[in-house]
DNA sequence: AAGGACTAATTGTCTAATATTTAACTCTGT
DNA sequence: ACAGAGTTAAATATTAGACAATTAGTCCTT
């Protein structure tokens, strides 16, 4: 016999969640639309404000929504994004879940495919664009957090030339972690990398061959790799002998 | 000259949850933990319950607690699980922000190395279970969800063994999305792919030889992307039919 | 025309009460 | 002694209602 169906095991505001989810899945919302005010979503779902506001809060973490404050503020639907993969990788790593090898070691794997593909993609367009991030590579720096997001966006720009969303949300979240960790880490340097260390890549890319661009960076991906290794190498040493010191202080 | 930092732009609710976190993740809570009861938190604190249980929510949801009512109730610290990111990824699915070629080309990509680190570190107690699920597999089945679950343990067990535990995750994810597309797509066929597909792979790795399960499963990929991207053609043709029939009658 | 005061809409926060869930304990009848 | 029913206690879940804060617009005064 089957079972009679189980009274509501969950939440008041996780229905809510659910309701609202399906409609901007189904497209009854849209980017850019503004749900109904908090007061008026309690009347329609015939539920307390808390558990409505439980429900955005869950939206709003998982990336559906965006709200504010004020006059024209209230719940809008936002395009969803690679916020949230990024988050969860870093929240990996920082959970010890993951580690820095092991990243690189998937950064080596597809960093390449997603040159070799850029390669088959490229256009004047895109070109341009590589080029003027070389340029801009290649001239002095201010600061760390500039440097980082210089030489990032490389390899940004080479994740959505290549027309895999889903290795461009794999490289974009990578590069956050790495950036996490680079910032955690915070060498006396103030820069990563040498300037131009991008540029065999970007020019093969753009002269439209893939396995040179693939394997230029394969190269470039297992050096940096090590570099990043040994930098964290060198930080938890030295997060190790500070330990010691609080220990023997405290 | 600089300017004078904003005042607290942030909500009182994630204030907490940061603190929280960052409890957890320097070890002061660890898995198994039980947290301070809400009224307890309040007055350490100083906020109200209700932003003590926005934060607690908001943890819950990215994966680093847990909570059940009653008399041993409370919010317990759980060991950081691949869930989060698998959500992550399915979302972007749903919401048609990546598709399953793009997925598929990412698994064709991933799924071989994961192979041949399996096949370089295969063990006797790995041979076993997979043993063991090849047997369970060429078995018969009952239901569409057992075919799914027993056709999906042998990816799995192979990026378990083959030690990058950011392999891990992202295969895991990748068999959870694609689980999710077949459950939505729900084919007549009770079973997804014949049995003993998987023999090939896993007999090379048991076999020790990387490259030879790297190829066999570089080909089981390709073949299961053609079934799953013509499944999912198959079943938004009858989607769109259906629709019209929903517009003709409605 | 500029600046300031007011207003309305909306989310943010707090307080306090009540409901529900769950494990453990207690009692009671055989 | 023990099974089962009832009770209790500890916790979260939910509700209601008030008040605070934020923000854009309006209107008014100078």
């Amino acid at each position: 016999m089957k079972k009679f169906k189980p009274i509501r095991q969950t939440r008041v505001s996780e229905e809510v969640t659910e309701q609202i989810k399906q409609c901007i899945l189904l497209g009854d919302f849209n980017a850019g639309d503004k749900l109904p005010a908090e007061r008026e979503l309690m009347e329609q779902f015939q539920v307390s404000r808390v558990a409505i506001r439980e429900a955005l809060r869950a939206l709003e973490n998982s990336g559906f929504v965006s709200t504010r404050q004020g006059a024209t503020g209230g719940t809008y639907v936002i395009e969803l994004s690679f916020e949230n993969l990024s988050s969860a990788f870093i929240d990996l790593f920082l959970a010890e879940k993951i580690s820095i090898p092991e990243m690189f070691h998937v950064r080596v794997l597809i960093e390449p495919e997603v040159a070799r593909l850029a390669a088959m993609r490229i256009t004047p367009e895109s070109t341009k664009k590589l080029l003027e991030i070389l340029e801009k590579e290649e001239s002095p720096v201010n600061s760390l957090a500039d440097d980082i997001e210089t030489k990032t966006m490389a390899h940004f720009v080479l994740a959505e030339i290549c027309g895999n969303r889903f290795l461009e949300a794999l490289v974009k979240s990578l590069m956050r972690v790495t950036k996490k960790v680079i910032e955690a880490v915070n060498p006396n340097t103030l820069s990563m990398h040498p300037a131009g260390m991008h540029r065999p890549i970007v020019e093969a890319v753009i002269a439209g061959k893939p396995d040179e661009s693939a394997e230029a960076m394969r190269r470039h991906a297992l050096e940096f790799g090590e570099v990043m290794i040994e930098m964290e190498r060198a930080h938890r040493e030295s997060l190790r002998s500070g330990f010691n010191m609080k220990n023997s202080v405290g």
